[in-house]
DNA sequence: TTGACATATTCCAACATCGGAATACGTTAG
DNA sequence: CTAACGTATTCCGATGTTGGAATATGTCAA
Protein backbone atom coordinates (compact mmCIF):
# COMPACT_ATOMS: atom_id res chain seq x y z
CA UNK A 1 0.00 0.00 0.00
CA UNK A 2 1.35 3.19 -0.57
CA UNK A 3 -0.91 6.24 -1.18
CA UNK A 4 -4.15 7.65 0.07
CA UNK A 5 -5.97 9.83 -2.82
CA UNK A 6 -5.54 13.38 -1.76
CA UNK A 7 -7.60 15.09 -4.26
CA UNK A 8 -10.64 15.07 -1.44
CA UNK A 9 -8.49 16.81 0.73
CA UNK A 10 -8.62 20.90 1.35
CA UNK A 11 -4.61 21.47 1.69
CA UNK A 12 -3.87 18.91 -1.31
CA UNK A 13 -6.85 20.56 -3.71
CA UNK A 14 -4.80 24.40 -3.12
CA UNK A 15 -1.52 22.45 -3.32
CA UNK A 16 -1.96 22.50 -6.89
CA UNK A 17 -0.70 25.43 -8.57
CA UNK A 18 -3.39 25.69 -11.43
CA UNK A 19 -5.80 25.59 -9.10
CA UNK A 20 -4.87 28.46 -6.67
CA UNK A 21 -4.54 30.05 -9.95
CA UNK A 22 -7.90 29.38 -10.75
CA UNK A 23 -9.27 30.38 -7.45
CA UNK A 24 -8.03 33.58 -7.55
CA UNK A 25 -9.83 34.40 -10.89
CA UNK A 26 -12.94 33.81 -8.61
CA UNK A 27 -12.07 36.09 -5.82
CA UNK A 28 -14.88 38.98 -4.81
CA UNK A 29 -16.64 37.49 -8.37
CA UNK A 30 -18.80 34.69 -9.79
CA UNK A 31 -17.82 33.33 -13.49
CA UNK A 32 -18.80 31.18 -15.71
CA UNK A 33 -17.02 28.53 -16.85
CA UNK A 34 -16.52 29.73 -20.26
CA UNK A 35 -15.07 33.05 -18.37
CA UNK A 36 -12.41 31.05 -17.04
CA UNK A 37 -11.71 29.28 -20.18
CA UNK A 38 -11.27 32.53 -21.07
CA UNK A 39 -9.18 34.50 -18.56
CA UNK A 40 -7.04 31.06 -17.82
CA UNK A 41 -6.52 29.99 -21.30
CA UNK A 42 -6.70 26.48 -20.19
CA UNK A 43 -8.95 23.93 -22.15
CA UNK A 44 -12.68 24.01 -20.64
CA UNK A 45 -11.95 20.25 -19.76
CA UNK A 46 -9.09 20.86 -18.02
CA UNK A 47 -10.99 24.02 -16.08
CA UNK A 48 -14.03 21.97 -15.45
CA UNK A 49 -11.62 19.28 -13.99
CA UNK A 50 -10.23 21.62 -11.50
CA UNK A 51 -13.51 22.79 -10.54
CA UNK A 52 -14.33 20.15 -9.43
CA UNK A 53 -11.68 18.69 -7.38
CA UNK A 54 -12.39 22.30 -5.73
CA UNK A 55 -16.07 22.06 -5.61
CA UNK A 56 -16.02 18.42 -3.61
CA UNK A 57 -13.70 19.81 -1.07
CA UNK A 58 -16.48 22.97 -0.89
CA UNK A 59 -13.28 25.41 -2.03
CA UNK A 60 -15.89 26.54 -4.32
CA UNK A 61 -19.52 26.70 -5.13
CA UNK A 62 -21.27 25.94 -8.29
CA UNK A 63 -24.88 27.53 -9.68
CA UNK A 64 -26.89 26.81 -12.55
CA UNK A 65 -27.73 29.51 -14.65
CA UNK A 66 -29.12 28.09 -17.56
CA UNK A 67 -27.33 26.13 -20.02
CA UNK A 68 -23.83 27.73 -17.91
CA UNK A 69 -22.53 27.57 -14.82
CA UNK A 70 -21.57 30.36 -12.22
CA UNK A 71 -18.88 29.35 -9.78
CA UNK A 72 -17.59 31.50 -6.86
CA UNK A 73 -15.36 31.36 -4.21
CA UNK A 74 -16.86 29.59 -0.94
CA UNK A 75 -13.90 31.35 1.16
CA UNK A 76 -14.94 30.14 4.68
CA UNK A 77 -13.41 26.99 3.58
CA UNK A 78 -10.40 28.23 3.70
CA UNK A 79 -10.55 28.82 7.42
CA UNK A 80 -8.60 25.74 8.49
CA UNK A 81 -6.17 26.20 6.40
CA UNK A 82 -5.17 29.78 7.49
CA UNK A 83 -5.89 28.17 11.33
CA UNK A 84 -3.13 25.92 10.85
CA UNK A 85 -0.82 28.30 9.66
CA UNK A 86 -1.70 30.85 12.45
CA UNK A 87 -0.48 28.49 14.97
CA UNK A 88 3.24 29.04 13.62
CA UNK A 89 2.24 32.82 14.33
CA UNK A 90 3.80 33.53 17.29
CA UNK A 91 6.88 31.84 15.99
CA UNK A 92 7.60 34.40 13.17
CA UNK A 93 9.54 37.16 14.68
CA UNK A 94 12.67 35.89 16.31
CA UNK A 95 14.12 33.01 14.33
CA UNK A 96 15.84 32.68 17.42
CA UNK A 97 18.40 29.44 18.27
CA UNK A 98 15.99 28.44 20.80
CA UNK A 99 19.26 27.50 23.38
CA UNK A 100 16.85 26.68 26.36
CA UNK A 101 14.55 24.39 24.62
CA UNK A 102 17.93 23.03 22.90
CA UNK A 103 19.35 22.12 26.59
CA UNK A 104 16.13 20.28 27.41
CA UNK A 105 16.75 17.78 24.68
CA UNK A 106 19.60 17.26 25.38
CA UNK A 107 18.77 16.41 28.94
CA UNK A 108 16.08 14.28 27.88
CA UNK A 109 18.25 12.58 25.81
CA UNK A 110 21.20 11.55 28.68
CA UNK A 111 18.21 10.23 31.02
CA UNK A 112 16.63 8.08 28.28
CA UNK B 1 3.45 15.16 -20.43
CA UNK B 2 1.40 15.14 -17.24
CA UNK B 3 2.83 16.33 -14.34
CA UNK B 4 5.35 18.20 -12.16
CA UNK B 5 7.13 17.52 -9.57
CA UNK B 6 5.19 18.91 -6.33
CA UNK B 7 7.88 18.01 -3.85
CA UNK B 8 9.64 20.82 -3.77
CA UNK B 9 6.96 23.51 -3.99
CA UNK B 10 5.75 24.86 -0.27
CA UNK B 11 2.11 24.30 -0.66
CA UNK B 12 2.51 20.61 -1.45
CA UNK B 13 5.08 19.73 0.98
CA UNK B 14 2.43 20.97 3.91
CA UNK B 15 -0.28 19.05 1.55
CA UNK B 16 0.95 15.80 3.10
CA UNK B 17 -0.95 14.87 6.05
CA UNK B 18 1.36 13.19 7.70
CA UNK B 19 3.87 16.17 7.11
CA UNK B 20 1.52 18.33 8.77
CA UNK B 21 1.45 16.23 11.78
CA UNK B 22 5.46 16.12 11.99
CA UNK B 23 5.51 20.04 11.44
CA UNK B 24 3.39 20.04 14.32
CA UNK B 25 4.75 17.93 16.89
CA UNK B 26 7.98 20.45 16.04
CA UNK B 27 5.78 23.76 17.53
CA UNK B 28 7.73 25.55 19.66
CA UNK B 29 10.53 23.11 20.11
CA UNK B 30 13.36 21.22 18.64
CA UNK B 31 13.79 17.20 18.71
CA UNK B 32 15.71 15.23 17.21
CA UNK B 33 15.01 12.41 14.44
CA UNK B 34 14.65 9.70 17.33
CA UNK B 35 12.07 12.24 19.17
CA UNK B 36 10.48 12.14 16.13
CA UNK B 37 10.34 8.70 15.45
CA UNK B 38 8.93 7.65 19.10
CA UNK B 39 6.37 10.63 19.45
CA UNK B 40 5.01 9.83 16.01
CA UNK B 41 5.28 5.92 15.73
CA UNK B 42 6.70 6.06 11.96
CA UNK B 43 10.00 3.93 10.51
CA UNK B 44 12.48 5.48 11.00
CA UNK B 45 13.38 6.27 7.03
CA UNK B 46 9.93 7.33 6.77
CA UNK B 47 10.27 10.29 9.45
CA UNK B 48 13.59 11.10 7.52
CA UNK B 49 12.07 10.82 3.97
CA UNK B 50 9.44 13.43 5.24
CA UNK B 51 11.92 15.57 6.79
CA UNK B 52 13.92 15.95 3.78
CA UNK B 53 11.36 16.99 1.55
CA UNK B 54 10.28 20.00 4.56
CA UNK B 55 13.94 21.13 4.57
CA UNK B 56 14.01 21.33 0.59
CA UNK B 57 11.36 23.68 1.13
CA UNK B 58 12.57 25.45 4.23
CA UNK B 59 9.78 24.80 6.33
CA UNK B 60 12.30 23.11 8.69
CA UNK B 61 15.98 23.28 9.49
CA UNK B 62 18.11 21.14 10.39
CA UNK B 63 21.48 21.36 12.78
CA UNK B 64 24.08 18.78 13.58
CA UNK B 65 24.27 17.75 17.16
CA UNK B 66 27.25 14.64 17.49
CA UNK B 67 25.61 11.98 15.60
CA UNK B 68 22.17 13.26 16.34
CA UNK B 69 20.36 15.97 13.98
CA UNK B 70 18.08 18.45 15.35
CA UNK B 71 15.39 19.83 13.66
CA UNK B 72 13.42 22.70 14.08
CA UNK B 73 10.47 24.72 12.24
CA UNK B 74 11.77 27.58 10.04
CA UNK B 75 8.16 29.62 10.97
CA UNK B 76 8.79 31.97 8.60
CA UNK B 77 8.95 29.66 5.71
CA UNK B 78 5.08 29.58 5.98
CA UNK B 79 4.18 33.58 5.46
CA UNK B 80 3.73 32.73 1.78
CA UNK B 81 0.75 30.22 2.54
CA UNK B 82 -0.63 32.46 5.01
CA UNK B 83 -0.81 35.74 2.80
CA UNK B 84 -1.90 33.36 -0.25
CA UNK B 85 -5.00 32.35 2.20
CA UNK B 86 -5.31 36.02 3.47
CA UNK B 87 -6.43 37.01 0.60
CA UNK B 88 -9.84 35.71 0.94
CA UNK B 89 -10.20 36.82 4.58
CA UNK B 90 -12.47 39.88 3.41
CA UNK B 91 -15.05 37.22 2.07
CA UNK B 92 -15.31 35.25 5.23
CA UNK B 93 -17.64 37.38 6.74
CA UNK B 94 -20.40 36.89 4.72
CA UNK B 95 -21.50 34.26 2.29
CA UNK B 96 -23.56 36.43 -0.19
CA UNK B 97 -24.86 35.84 -3.00
CA UNK B 98 -23.29 38.80 -4.50
CA UNK B 99 -26.37 39.84 -7.05
CA UNK B 100 -24.51 42.66 -8.39
CA UNK B 101 -21.40 40.89 -9.56
CA UNK B 102 -23.76 38.19 -10.63
CA UNK B 103 -25.56 40.18 -12.83
CA UNK B 104 -22.42 42.20 -14.08
CA UNK B 105 -21.58 38.99 -15.34
CA UNK B 106 -24.66 38.14 -16.97
CA UNK B 107 -24.26 41.53 -18.75
CA UNK B 108 -20.67 40.79 -19.74
CA UNK B 109 -21.50 37.86 -21.35
CA UNK B 110 -24.91 39.58 -23.63
CA UNK B 111 -22.49 41.85 -24.63
CA UNK B 112 -20.01 39.03 -26.32
C1' DT C 1 40.12 0.58 15.48
C1' DT C 2 35.83 -1.46 15.77
C1' DG C 3 31.24 -2.04 16.84
C1' DA C 4 27.04 0.21 18.09
C1' DC C 5 24.18 3.86 17.21
C1' DA C 6 21.59 7.71 14.71
C1' DT C 7 20.12 9.06 10.55
C1' DA C 8 19.96 9.21 5.48
C1' DT C 9 19.52 7.05 1.00
C1' DT C 10 18.29 3.74 -2.53
C1' DC C 11 15.33 0.55 -4.73
C1' DC C 12 10.84 -1.05 -5.45
C1' DA C 13 5.77 -1.90 -5.89
C1' DA C 14 1.34 0.08 -5.56
C1' DC C 15 -1.14 3.61 -6.64
C1' DA C 16 -2.54 8.66 -7.40
C1' DT C 17 -2.49 12.63 -10.45
C1' DC C 18 -2.41 15.45 -14.45
C1' DG C 19 -3.37 16.89 -19.23
C1' DG C 20 -5.21 15.69 -23.74
C1' DA C 21 -8.58 13.86 -26.68
C1' DA C 22 -12.87 12.20 -27.38
C1' DT C 23 -17.32 12.05 -26.00
C1' DA C 24 -21.52 12.47 -23.15
C1' DC C 25 -25.01 15.31 -21.11
C1' DG C 26 -28.21 18.96 -20.49
C1' DT C 27 -30.33 23.30 -22.10
C1' DT C 28 -31.70 26.76 -25.12
C1' DA C 29 -32.66 28.68 -29.70
C1' DG C 30 -34.78 28.41 -33.93
C1' DC D 1 -37.78 18.52 -32.67
C1' DT D 2 -33.17 19.38 -33.67
C1' DA D 3 -28.90 21.61 -33.91
C1' DA D 4 -25.74 24.39 -31.45
C1' DC D 5 -23.87 25.54 -27.29
C1' DG D 6 -21.87 25.15 -22.52
C1' DT D 7 -20.07 22.13 -19.48
C1' DA D 8 -18.96 17.59 -17.47
C1' DT D 9 -17.12 12.98 -17.85
C1' DT D 10 -14.43 9.09 -19.42
C1' DC D 11 -10.38 6.94 -21.04
C1' DC D 12 -5.62 7.01 -21.48
C1' DG D 13 -0.50 7.57 -21.20
C1' DA D 14 3.19 9.63 -18.77
C1' DT D 15 4.91 10.47 -14.61
C1' DG D 16 4.98 11.68 -9.55
C1' DT D 17 4.41 10.02 -4.77
C1' DT D 18 4.44 7.08 -0.84
C1' DG D 19 5.84 3.48 2.47
C1' DG D 20 8.61 -0.63 3.25
C1' DA D 21 12.81 -3.03 3.25
C1' DA D 22 17.41 -3.04 2.78
C1' DT D 23 21.44 -0.64 2.92
C1' DA D 24 24.69 3.22 3.22
C1' DT D 25 26.85 6.94 5.81
C1' DG D 26 28.65 9.23 9.57
C1' DT D 27 29.91 9.55 14.49
C1' DC D 28 30.77 8.25 19.11
C1' DA D 29 32.31 4.85 22.65
C1' DA D 30 35.16 1.36 24.39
Amino acid sequence: MARKATTFDLFSAIAEPRRRELIEKLIGKELFVNQLVALLGWKQPTVSKHLKVLKEVGVVSERKEGRMRVYKVNAPSLKPVQEWVNQFENYWEYNLDNLEVYLEDIQTKKEE
